[in-house]
DNA sequence: CGCCGGGTTTGACCTCAATCAATAAGGCTG
DNA sequence: CAGCCTTATTGATTGAGGTCAAACCCGGCG
């Protein structure tokens, strides 16, 4: 079976290299840490199925969520800059992961441009993730963010190749809440919202999308 | 004159390779594009001097400013994930920026492995600004943001050897408050309250910091 | 010098989301 | 199965910050 930590254009030998640096860890237990804030960084990760959030804890001890992570996606990249991981990431359900050791990373893009050229996209894809999340809170209300939030899983689930309507949410409404700079009671009211205006239709962490264009339109333009 | 856009401990031999691929741009007016949203990648910046903010337009056209850059700050690598810019970015003031190609200096990373290092940390640093900013917007009240950023300031301002005290911001009160996820009116209120408090003294752009302190309790604890 | 015109400040009012509080719905454990 | 504890929903009320509107300030220019 090839591996589908990193989806790359390279030939079978290139990928055979790759494969015997990557740890494909045992699966995490809901709640398990891959890292945590402070830890050395060595490796970014590739969930491999389940999900994985990540956060940090401001000085009052209080969790701010700084992102979410689903099967075929990459994280640990801010222990980067100063050689130790700023935030603590934990899976959200039964989870495996893939270890892959930065520094063999490193010095196998050295040797195959190819894997060098990806791993600088897929850092800066985190920060074009992280600007989009910080124009979503910076100018959005509360329908728009979560409305935004729903869209997003859709799109990366349909990404997996699974269902863009019907997701399941692996996170608790106060980490939804957190992330989104909201609160609970919110995210609640405007889940409940969203269904009364049959655009959705929840069950507990079960959301159908029943109308995904009505949802873009929400999300995007001013509000009503 | 050495080279000032990249602080690298590399020896002269190699400072010479490197400053022959950047460019010095002659100085850019006030309001002049560095580069804008959608443009293709070539090349990140750094801030010579003066200053430069980025932003981007949301589906109504309202500009989201993500990003201030200051003296000795890089900026662009939002282009690098899709191989276009996702900002705009202009000069707030008269400034001359260093134009680095991004090929050139993937090539000079291949040769000196001090670079390559420098450059993954720069990127590194842009996210974990971003998270920091992400943290500041979801969970923080307007005096908290307000503060926040001139703590920013002061500090980017000492790392220049610049006081830190008498800061004199650059960019208008409009591009702060989307900065911020506030409006004008609010900032301008802030100010004036962090003023009446006497942690700050408020001349339209010059501000001078009181009470750090005071301001970092502020910023960083729950308000009152 | 006096008249614009942008940016900024200040004031009055209102609204959206936070807060406080109560209830409901599961999931575990004994 | 009862009891308990965590999470989610729903309701009532409050308040921070948004909106609207007016005044102000200052630089440019006829």
């Amino acid at each position: 079976m090839g591996n589908l930590c990193l989806p790359l254009a390279v030939d079978e030998g290139e990928r055979h290299k790759l494969d015997q640096f990557i740890e494909h860890k045992k699966p995490l237990q809901p709640r398990e840490k891959v890292f945590h804030s402070g830890e050395a960084f060595t490796s970014i990760y590739a969930v491999r199925s389940g999900s994985v959030k990540s956060f940090c804890l401001d000085s009052e001890g209080r969790e701010q969520v700084t992102g979410f992570y689903l099967p075929g996606e990459i994280f640990g990249w801010d222990g980067l800059a100063d050689d130790q991981y700023q935030n603590t990431a934990i899976a959200l359900e039964t989870t495996s992961v893939c270890e892959i050791p930065y520094e063999k990373l490193e010095q196998l893009g050295d040797a195959i441009p190819a894997i060098k050229k990806y791993v600088m996209k897929l850092i800066s894809r985190e920060i074009n993730a992280d600007q989009k999340l910080i124009a979503l809170l910076a100018g959005h209300s509360a329908q728009q963010k979560v409305a935004s939030l729903l869209l997003s899983f859709s799109d990366r689930l349909a990404q997996q190749k699974r269902s863009p309507t019907r997701l399941w949410l692996p996170m608790s409404r106060s980490e939804i809440s957190s992330y989104l700079g909201l609160t609970v009671e919110t995210v609640s009211r405007v889940l409940g919202a969203l269904q009364k205006k049959n655009l959705l239709k929840v069950n507990k962490k079960e959301i159908e999308i029943l109308d995904k264009q009505a949802l873009q339109t929400l999300a995007t333009s001013a509000d009503e």
